[in-house]
DNA sequence: GCCAACGTTGGC
DNA sequence: GCCAACGTTGGC
């Protein structure tokens, strides 16, 4: 069954403009074990609210959908890179990502203080849990959001 | 840039 | 296994 998940990306480095010019682009860099979790519970076809983090506002942009299933993050490998994990190797990645295919921007952008606003969605992990990157969405909570955004 | 929240690491 | 120190996230 389709799932519906909330994935923050900080627009300075990766926005929802950002997957619209590549349509389809990978996650990778999540090195929480929680977020990395929620990623192998993906499916092809699930569904995600595309966060802007430390940005002015923060809030949610657009969505986007699973189009690949968890595979090793190569960067966790790649000693150049800032996400390289000396732990990890090739036969025993520890960190995973999905792929993502741009479905749209919201004509309305939802800022973060408009979130805190709608009573019903007030249990929504981002709120509980500030620091998770990949957080699941209630279908209820995507109805709401989805609706307020306008598309 | 500051700093609170909180996840991770490492000494014991 | 506890918990202090440390590092990172993310709102402001």
């Amino acid at each position: 069954m389709t799932a519906f998940w909330l994935m923050k990306s900080e627009p300075e480095v990766f926005s929802i403009d950002d997957l619209a010019d590549k349509q389809t682009s990978g996650w990778d860099g999540v090195r929480n074990y929680q977020a990395r979790n929620f990623m192998k519970d993906m499916t092809v076809g699930d569904r995600v609210l595309f966060y802007h983090s430390n940005a002015s506002p923060s809030g949610i942009a657009g969505i986007a959908e699973v189009c690949r299933t968890a595979y090793p993050d190569p960067t966790q490998f790649d000693k150049k890179d800032g996400h390289y994990d000396p732990k990890a190797a090739p036969d025993k990645p520890i960190w995973f990502q999905v792929d993502l295919r741009f479905v749209s921007k919201f004509p309305r952008f939802i800022a973060l203080d408009e979130l805190r606003g709608i009573s019903a969605i007030q249990d929504m992990m981002l709120f509980r849990r500030s620091r998770l990157s990949v957080q699941p969405v209630t279908p209820q909570q995507w109805r709401i959001i989805t609706k307020r955004g306008g598309g």
